[in-house]
DNA sequence: ATATCAGTACGGCACGTGCCGTGTCGAAAT
DNA sequence: ATTTCGACACGGCACGTGCCGTACTGATAT
């Protein structure tokens, strides 16, 4: 603990500044190729032995490099997953509006439900998570660099429709957001039973038939 | 080390533990009553130094408890912590049914957000629905002893409402009981904001605007 | 010459497990 | 009725293990 409490802005991982933007020297590039190791090895193991399991030393041992080098950049072992199962989405996931707004949830919805919820990555996700429950410094990053992304294009799509007439000009874009995702966390991180496609599509069905563009809500 | 190495009968001297046993007996008695100590010692300290920095050993020492005491009864620290937390609310809460099925509700759910994200067990709460994430054992406990029969009761109160005309008779009782606390624990584990009353007020208002009794939902 | 690296060693902490001697109990023997 | 005994859980202690995070080394690359 306590590895660099600096506060570098709302970044977990810890990039000179010299890193940061340039790319171009030789140097750089190396830094980059022995992180993008570092974290594909932390995917492979996290996968062999979940994410309890998984040290920071194994990691280490696996991919040749040295501890110091990890803790260099990263804080912690929620850090260094967290950085590691996002280099892989960086770019992010587009989403269609076909100006149908319960199709283009649904396939949205469904993209981001095979991400969090099924292998590979689905149960170091979920770890994760869970790990964000006592350690803040993850929470905060996890929100910021994915779920606010991911919670933004839905609100993005359900505006979209609002402006289009297809939702109520009162409709509350936040709120309806959350209840749709809330569902889908609760089955995954409390329940603990399966999160299916189809159970997705029950909660879009169950819940615009309610809330279509004729409603009050 | 070495002092009284010298002829000892090889006699197993720990034999498998009954876990309940009849509380009859004076002995019986007794184990409750370091049970119990060794539980609110838990509590205790989780509460001054939170769940992560919560160790066995801790709190073995300010229990004066012997660490093989608590290994015996609980196989983990959230075994402990959970059975810890469900031993002040062993009778469960009551509802009413007033015969207003969404001012019951609120009660029902102000009161389990009141437990679950509010001092002083709230963020013991929260941590240990964390360790669920990585520890099965956990998560079916807490789902088993916790969380079901939270869920059972809104249930309950919901088809008690469908019986009585108040909703429609496809009235999915446990989507919708998803629908309704999904957004709490999305708020508590997700974006981490405050889970207040109010926000409770307004997922039930948004809900039951849209899917009251004429809906076809 | 400078900086980063892998490798290694270290102190610290909590884990989970042995074994010790003690105290309490109920049952059996006296 | 008193004593003796075995069964059992207990607090305490020490152990070996594993991982933590840090510090130092010498090699390597620019």
């Amino acid at each position: 603990m306590g590895a660099c409490q600096r506060g570098r802005e709302l970044s977990i991982r810890h990039v000179p500044y010299r890193y940061r933007d340039v790319m171009t020297d030789k140097r750089s590039q190396r830094a980059a190729d022995r992180t993008e190791a570092i974290m594909r090895t932390t995917l492979e193991l996290g996968q062999e032995i979940g994410y309890a399991k998984l040290s920071i030393e194994a990691v280490a041992a696996r991919a040749g490099a040295g501890k110091h080098t990890i803790y260099r950049r990263w804080p912690s072992k929620g850090a260094l997953l967290l950085d590691s199962l996002l280099s892989l989405n960086e770019a992010g996931l587009d989403y269609p509006d076909t100006g149908d707004i319960v199709a283009d949830l649904r396939v949205q919805i469904h993209a981001a439900v095979d991400l969090l919820a099924r292998p590979p990555f689905g149960p170091l996700f979920q770890a994760l998570i869970g790990e964000a429950q006592h350690e803040p410094q993850v929470a905060a990053a996890l929100n910021e660099r994915f779920i606010a992304p991911q919670a933004d294009k839905t609100v993005a799509r359900l505006r979209a429709a609002r402006d289009q007439g297809q939702l109520s000009p009162q409709f509350d874009l936040e709120l309806a957001m959350a209840i749709l995702s809330g569902p889908l966390y609760f089955q995954l991180l409390i329940t603990q039973e399966p999160l299916t496609h189809e159970y997705v599509d029950r909660i879009l069905d169950a819940l615009f038939t309610g809330i279509g563009p004729t409603q009050a809500y």
